[in-house]
DNA sequence: GAGTGGTCTAGACCACCTT
DNA sequence: AGGTGGTCTAGACCACTCA
């Protein structure tokens, strides 16, 4: 994402005042941006300029960002600016795609970053969601993926090394599902996925560049092989304000029965 | 939820000040909540009482108390004080159960309190998600849905009445699925959901007697039966923390069809 | 090194909820 | 009427980023 320059400040200030200062503030810049005037990645003018700009408190101007932030009208990078947001990705989890597919698909460039790859013993509840004893080893893919140059999401893959001896050799800065079904054979039949909004923790957020705090979509991923094995499990920690999930659900293809909870 | 008694105040104030106050302060409440000394639906010791006793300005109280209600692990009534959430429900979009059903498995008690309801003429937008021509007649019902008595969610429907002739008529404080299906037939049998984090606008910000900028969910979902006629289109804004979303996804019993789009 | 956001202080007034 | 959170002001210092 090439960066846009800093969006220049045009008064007058803001009419309207009958209303808070911070939402009158709020609405001077989300017409700006919905306005097309500072287009996705433009750097907003900084807290002191507005400030000055607009006549009100930096503590007002704060709130104001910090409201259109939790729209997912602007993000910061953090300590470096605050920036227009671009359009959030559909993400279908009904679809066996990875990341790389449905990205490239919306006309946006996706990228890979492992930041590390280690094997270790599988603790108590990692060991129970992958489905191995305890203490038993573990792959530990932790990995950082971008949108047009902008990092989206931190994930945190655990997969079974019994199942995928040698994995760790491979360039993982691509699609692991593809890999795994490419080298390995690995065919994914059934996924569990929850999701909740959340605060990005601290490791997380610092991976995304952005202050511990930012509001954040936590969804985890269990995927299972026809033979009930878990292929891999997957925590991944999003931008809030990237992402949209879309489910379709179809009714008519299946009978009564409830799932089975197999472990 | 019977309100347990605003939970007393036990100082000493809190340890390892190596961090920032307003983690401190974080931490000293989160433990109270994990440690179960403060119970869900407990009120909270009020922003100048923790101002006081822990000797922080009341800013940073409040900038703590926003990151946990970030976390999920406090919330407000708005001007009315801070309490202890109760646990997230769990939401399965691929169940066809309604919200009376699938809160009352999880051994809470629903609760649905009609705000409106009303036959206007469906503009633009709402036409196209309901799939009828612009200006045709179409319902539009207001709701409000809790969980132990607390607010959770404020919903729009839009139904057409051409499908539905006289459902005002009935009680619409119950399962809107059932009766439906009940007294119509209707069945569904896909369904398309949407959702993102969001803040809490304004309108359903007041009804579910939070302040407007709480981090809330946005759903939406429309329901198609098996002629591909919209039985009814559904937005859903809930608090944040009171949903965990579940999808079960499987590959195995379907081609390699895509989902076709039906306008 | 200059500029940025991140945090903190010590006040203040208001609208609203509760009693 | 008194207590609550919601908002605002006018400062301050710090850690970090960027050029």
């Amino acid at each position: 994402m090439a960066r846009p320059p800093r969006a220049a400040l045009k008064l007058p200030a803001p009419e309207e005042s009958a209303a808070l200062p911070y939402l009158v503030i709020r609405d001077y810049i989300a017409a700006r941006i919905t306005g097309g005037e500072w287009p996705a990645g433009t750097q907003l003018p900084s807290e002191r300029q507005l400030h000055e700009a607009l006549g009100r408190n930096r503590g007002t101007i704060r709130d104001a960002l910090l409201q259109l932030e939790g729209e997912g009208l602007v993000y910061r990078q953090s300590r470096s600016g605050w920036f227009v947001s671009p359009p959030r990705v559909r993400y279908d989890p009904a679809r066996p795609d990875g990341f790389m597919t449905y990205v490239a698909e919306q006309n946006r460039t996706p990228q890979t970053r492992t930041l590390s790859a280690e094997t270790l013993k599988a603790s108590g509840w990692t060991a129970e969601c992958l489905g191995v004893a305890q203490g038993a080893p573990s792959y530990f893919i932790r990995r950082l993926r971008l949108i047009d140059q902008r990092p989206v999401l931190v994930e945190q893959i655990w997969a079974n090394p019994a199942m995928f001896p040698g994995l760790l050799e491979h360039s993982l800065d691509g699609s692991l599902t593809q890999l795994l079904r490419n080298q390995y054979g690995a065919e994914v039949v059934r996924m569990e996925i929850d999701m909740s909004p959340c605060l990005l923790p601290e490791v997380q957020a610092e991976a995304l560049r952005v202050v511990p705090g930012t509001p954040g979509l936590y969804l985890t991923r269990r995927s299972l092989d026809a033979a009930g094995r878990v292929v891999e499990y997957d925590q991944e920690f999003w931008r809030h304000d990237a992402i949209a999930v879309h489910v379709n659900v179809d009714f008519s293809r299946r009978g009564l029965q409830r799932r089975r909870v197999r472990r």
